[in-house]
DNA sequence: TGATCACTTCGAAAGTCATCAAACTATTCG
DNA sequence: CGAATAGTTTGATGACTTTCGAAGTGATCA
């Protein structure tokens, strides 16, 4: 209905990325993701090994960035791995044209 | 150097795009400017009268957008007129790629 | 079973944000 | 000049956010 998708559903997704460490965890998971083959997503523990902010707060940021649809998660295991949804990158490409 | 841009530019960017209220006047304006010819910017009274908050709170959302290099604001008389900032607004979709 | 690793939940401290009313500046118009 | 319109600045307030430490859960391993 509206031409550049639900206002709500892309504020919620920029608030999520609008933070230095969510974003960073974001760029992370794209990164991770450029072969399809091999791309098994990412664990979340290496995510807490790479940024300088504890376990909790890393947990809260991938809940905000799950909430806002921007990755889907994932528990195998012991592990929790991450995802980037493709389809709300697109829908935010999408805003910006 | 960084691959996606400077992160805390985007960062910046999309704090300012995580507010309805910001996002509206942000999206009007990419709507006014539709036809580059008689493109002549938005005024602000005009958002001003479309937003139910008052002015000073427009004021401020103004110049977080300015802030965040997503828009211009010039002054032109008794208006203040505000123009989207097709630089950012690429970089922002080349994020999404 | 007990220990350990990988998180998550809770509660609190410190900081940031959105909004408003009141008072201010700038520009035009009569 | 004086009044009106357009917008900004200031200061306050209530709400939300980021982050942490401590304690809790769930899965695997010895």
């Amino acid at each position: 209905m509206t031409p550049r998708g639900d206002a709500d559903a892309l504020t919620k997704a920029f608030k999520a990325l609008s933070n230095p460490n969510r974003l960073r965890i974001y760029q992370e998971l794209v990164d991770q993701q450029i072969d399809p083959l091999t791309n098994s997503g990412c664990k979340l523990v290496d995510v807490i090994n790479s940024l300088k902010i504890g376990a909790p707060t890393i947990s809260h940021h991938v809940k905000e960035l799950a909430n806002a649809d921007l990755i889907r998660v994932e528990r195998q295991g012991r592990f929790v791995t991450c995802h980037v949804n493709d389809a709300m990158r697109d829908e935010l490409r999408g805003f910006f044209r």
